[in-house]
RNA sequence: GCGGAAGUAGCUCAACUGGUUAGAGCACUCGCCUGUCACGUGAGAGGUUGCGGGUUCAAGUCCCGUCUUCCGCG
């Protein structure tokens, strides 16, 4: 595989620790946030603004690029690098998430993270009545009906893997179910056999890809990406703990996955011990990345619980609806309080945007609705977050994390 | 000066022949967003219906007066 782990320092009395990933791209020091590129894009950004950012590694999604342009388009346009002008690592989520975003929780409001228990509750669950049903998910796979144009596309973890080996990231992921956090434990243990089987069926048909792309690769083709399994299992101990097991487990010709993620839906208390039952199980050895969680709060904690890569899409489509992270937490820039403040976001920040520009001008833009509000707020938001992590590693390496915890919770506060 | 039309939320406009508590869009205020269906979305505030009389059980609506604006004619 073309991929290798390193750990560099270990977080005493926690799973935690800092280290590098290298990619055929280049290498990933971790813990790293990395930024969601959906449709090889980030929204409102161009290549220059991401790398100036600190932004080490760009992950896309296999579902949106296959319906448009589609996977072959980008491989003939020499993979997803070129075609985006990234230089650096990427990644690509299977459309496993999609079989939840656009499944179950499609137009009810539900999200991968619920606050309040009483959500959880079978009563308190959305009626399926009238609602449309983009997603149908069966013993092989799933049928998704586009959300662009209503056509129907059938997914099957074989699919999703020649989908992304034709995307060509460095690092890609088995289709998995993604539950709602509404779901009974029946439903997901019946959803982890699923998200299993598919597990061991990815592994198959990236194997075999990766065999063909070798030789593809010596004529100049893609490199084959490196494989992660996901660890489901909802909110439930014994099920997060069989699915790691799994997972760590599973071989075909005596070859396993190179990494993993821990995906699924959590109620917003559980999300870290999830996590830790997970990462205590999964060899240390490999790289973990922890799919869709990006507030500060779930950050530090996944970290302390041993994960070592992030993405998620808070800092961009907060940054894009007006909400900037600062030291003190979360503000809307469009608010009246910042119509006439004639400084930046935050003095002490290094970005771009807080270089260059005040809060008064970022509010006008909201306001008058520019398409420079989303990209300056974006840009602020992904600096806030790449190097709040960034610096996690640091603390790490120095030995000295506790206390950049503390300084930074000292003055962060949740919104709500 | 004469004739006609129109005055309803900050703005643009609704409200069948009089009939509950005068609505909507935008703007405004405040929320929400965690492997992007998303430059998205929810809620709230805001009106003595130009003003003054009258008819009626009941008036934004009908009548009289008055003020303002627009159009046409002098």
């Amino acid at each position: 595989m073309s991929l290798k782990f390193t750990i560099v320092k270990k977080l005493d009395g926690t799973l935690g620790r800092a280290g590098s990933i290298q990619t055929p791209h280049g290498t990933i020091e971790t813990p790293a946030f990395i930024t969601v590129g959906t449709k090889a894009t980030v929204k409102s950004l161009n290549s220059d603004q991401i790398k100036e950012i600190g932004i080490q590694c760009v992950l896309a999604n296999t579902y949106h690029l296959y319906l448009q342009p589609g996977d072959e388009l980008v491989k003939r346009a020499g993979g997803l690098n070129k075609f985006m002008s990234w230089k650096g690592p990427t990644m690509t989520d299977s459309g496993g998430f999609q079989v939840f975003s656009l499944g179950v929780a499609f137009g009810k409001g539900i999200t991968k993270m619920t606050k309040g228990k009483e959500l959880l509750l079978p009563e308190a669950r959305p009626d399926d009545e009238g609602l449309p049903k983009l997603v149908t998910i069966d013993h092989d796979g799933v049928m998704f009906r586009s959300h662009l144009d209503g056509s129907a596309h059938y997914f099957t973890p074989e699919r999703s893997m020649e989908i992304q080996h034709n995307l060509g990231a460095d690092i890609i992921f088995a289709f998995d179910e993604c539950t709602s956090p509404t779901e009974s434990i029946h439903y997901q243990s019946e959803a982890l056999d699923r998200t299993h089987r598919w597990a061991k069926k990815s592994l198959e048909r990236h194997l075999e890809l990766s065999k063909q792309n070798s030789e593809q690769s010596l004529k100049g083709g893609l490199q084959a990406p490196a494989l992660f399994g996901i660890v489901q299992g909802g909110r439930h101990e014994n099920l997060r703990k069989e699915s790691a097991q799994f997972l760590a487990d599973l071989k075909v010709n005596g070859v396993g996955f190179d990494g993993f993620g821990i995906g699924g839906s959590f109620e917003k208390e559980d999300m870290g011990s999830a996590v830790r039952w997970a990462n205590e199980i999964l060899p240390e050895d490999k790289p973990r990345h922890l799919l869709g969680i990006g507030e500060p709060e779930d950050l530090f904690q996944g970290v302390e619980n041993g994960v070592d890569t992030f993405d998620c899409v808070a800092p961009t489509r907060n940054g894009r609806t007006g909400t900037v992270y600062t030291v003190t937490g979360k503000k809307h820039i469009g608010n009246a309080e910042f119509i006439d403040k004639f400084a930046a976001i935050d003095p002490d920040c290094g970005c771009y945007t807080c270089k260059n520009y005040t809060c008064a001008y970022i509010n006008h833009l909201f306001r008058g609705k520019e398409m420079l509000a989303g990209t300056l707020a974006s840009i602020h938001n992904l600096y806030f977050v790449t190097h709040l992590v960034s610096g996690m590693r640091k603390a790490i390496l120095e030995g000295n994390f506790v206390r950049y915890k503390e300084d930074f919770f000292n003055t962060y506060k949740r919104l709500s």
